[in-house]
DNA sequence: CTGTTAGCGCTTTCAC
DNA sequence: GTGAAAGCGCTAACAG
């Protein structure tokens, strides 16, 4: 066991020749003897010689690594996003530093400085729900780190995005219940200030006006995603007289709590509330009473695009030229036939 | 906007003094004026100087990253895992280098190598089920890098590791079935090759002979985790003559497809055949039908652990001194009362 | 064909 | 109180 690291430098005082030989050796470069570069080549195999990329950031102004900002890795929606971006990086001989913000600005920003600090060479992020100054994200171009947002997209201008297109998925949401009769849809929001409401909220009216409905606004309320705000939400839309006979819900997590206390309300899900929402978790396929249908959002494939646009900014001369991209979501049908 | 970004050096050349009059008045270096000091912090401020951790390498000898390989992101447990070991590493100053081997032995090999050449502090690895050459591991010796192995632990000597007790818990699960009356308990088992399919027949075993029940060779089957095989094990299960009221299944995902079988022999869940199961996964909460119990072996605690082993590591004098810790995992009830 | 050297960003020792 | 210089690992331009 050799006590030092493997570098050139010690494969050269082995070898008893300069560490610039070694080095074109180890490139297979033409003006290198034949012997020399099968002795180092061999002994690089041995002591196990794997260059060091920090050394080789000075010379080529890379570190080969991506950061990724999400503010948790424990759902679903971001693990899968980051399981793809992962494999795109990797595919163009990139590593990723990953970062959570827990939805918190501070650690946002420190998070962001941690990864400026260690030069990554692109940066993806999904902003934190309480990030209100956007000024660090500005700061990243002092260093020349391009910068792709990821499903949660700040007000910024001339920025580089992917996110999913969720006012057409409200739509489909929408045209789904009314071509099964329903006219009285109810629309359970997340909270206002989220785009993903604003977004929801806009497919569902012009969904509705292109049937010559009109929205309700007692068919419309809002949930901020905990069971007992949900309960409320819920309640409320029961309540209304001419009640709602489909209700489309924020996300199937939500959609769960709503499910369950419609359930001990002693209605049929799917007969006398037909329910229909978006995320289109796994969990979906096991339940008894789930929704008929989920708008599926693909983390994976946004993810994907995010890195790969990621990489054109990268190899693009100008990087200043912002790259979007907007995946469509897709409505999926769950009945059981 | 300036040109170039912003080092050390340009500080200087600004400011016209050196570079390493630059860098004693950032650092509060008593021998530097205090005009000096103030005019170089003021300067770095603005143009958000943030030194280049890959030339503090060089001079420290740490990347202050450290590097997590494990099969999958989109797995609940290993998102938590991954999770938690963030936030110990940024508590300590420390940025994650994250890879996804997916289980397969080239590619963890593809990952481990880029972690080396990153040059990261220290690694985690949750080995990929068909790795069978551990020779890799062994090479980061060479590079100095601590490692800590998740979960999934090779047979190798004087490793540090973290992981669940999984024998405990199948023995929990089976104590459990005995207290309700059970004497009939079948194990559907994961793949033979896993350890933690191996735990869970020594607790099974162990917990039956306390009892004095023997085990029966018949009540016990495999799952290679698909479908189709686990469907396969619970119909020979069922067919097993004076069959089994109880089953203990490999983890929460098998449970779900052997239990939709189960119901579609007309048989009632939890009172024909009681099932306890190993995850304890959230979806189980919405189930109707799920099991009466699962193992919870806490994803997030044992990410923790095993950062908080590495930190022990890298800050050890005797590297070589190998940590070990065991978490104990936990019988969660899950009945609606 | 091979060795020497400079330089990437930063810290630190040594001069002044 | 400040500048100059070396060195970390590596590559490439230059000299021989």
């Amino acid at each position: 066991m050799p006590e030092k690291a493997p570098t050139i430098k010690e494969i050269a005082r082995l070898l008893g020749i300069s560490p610039s030989a070694v080095s074109r050796a180890l490139h297979d470069h033409p003006s290198i003897g034949a012997k020399t570069r099968k002795r180092v080549q061999e002994l690089a195999i041995e002591l196990n010689y794997i260059p060091n990329q920090t050394a080789l950031y000075f010379k080529e102004g890379k570190t080969k690594t991506v950061g990724v900002v999400l503010p948790y890795l424990g759902e679903e929606f971001f693990s899968k996003a980051i399981s793809s971006m992962e494999d795109v990086a990797l595919n163009n001989g990139y590593t990723v530093l990953m970062g959570q913000s827990r939805d918190n600005m501070e650690r946002e920003r420190l998070v962001i400085s941690a990864m400026t600090k260690h030069r990554v060479d692109g940066l993806i992020v999904s902003v934190a729900k309480d990030t209100h100054d956007f000024a660090y994200f500005e700061d990243l171009r002092h260093y020349h780190i391009p910068l792709v947002f990821f499903d949660r997209i700040p007000p910024m201008n001339g920025i580089s995005f992917v996110r999913c297109n969720l006012k057409k998925g409200a739509e489909d949401a929408v045209n789904l219940l009314i071509s099964r009769g329903h006219t009285r849809i109810g629309l359970l929001n997340g909270p206002g200030v989220l785009t993903a409401s604003l977004e929801r909220q806009e497919g569902y009216n012009t969904a509705l006006e292109s049937h010559q409905l009109k929205p309700d606004k007692e068919l419309i309320k809002c949930s901020s995603l905990d069971s007992a705000s949900t309960e409320l939400a819920v309640k409320e839309l029961l309540a209304v007289k001419d009640r709602p006979t489909a209700i489309i819900i924020f996300n199937d997590y939500v959609a769960l709590d709503a499910i369950q206390y419609i359930k001990n309300r002693n209605l049929v899900i799917n007969k006398d509330i037909t329910i229909v929402s978006f995320a289109n978790i796994s969990m979906n396929h096991y339940l008894n009473d789930s929704p008929i249908a989920s708008v599926e959002q693909f983390p994976g494939k946004q993810g994907e695009k995010a890195m790969e646009l990621l990489f054109e900014l990268l190899n693009n001369k100008n990087r200043d030229q912002p790259l979007q991209y907007i995946v469509n979501s897709r409505l999926v049908l769950h009945e059981k036939i």
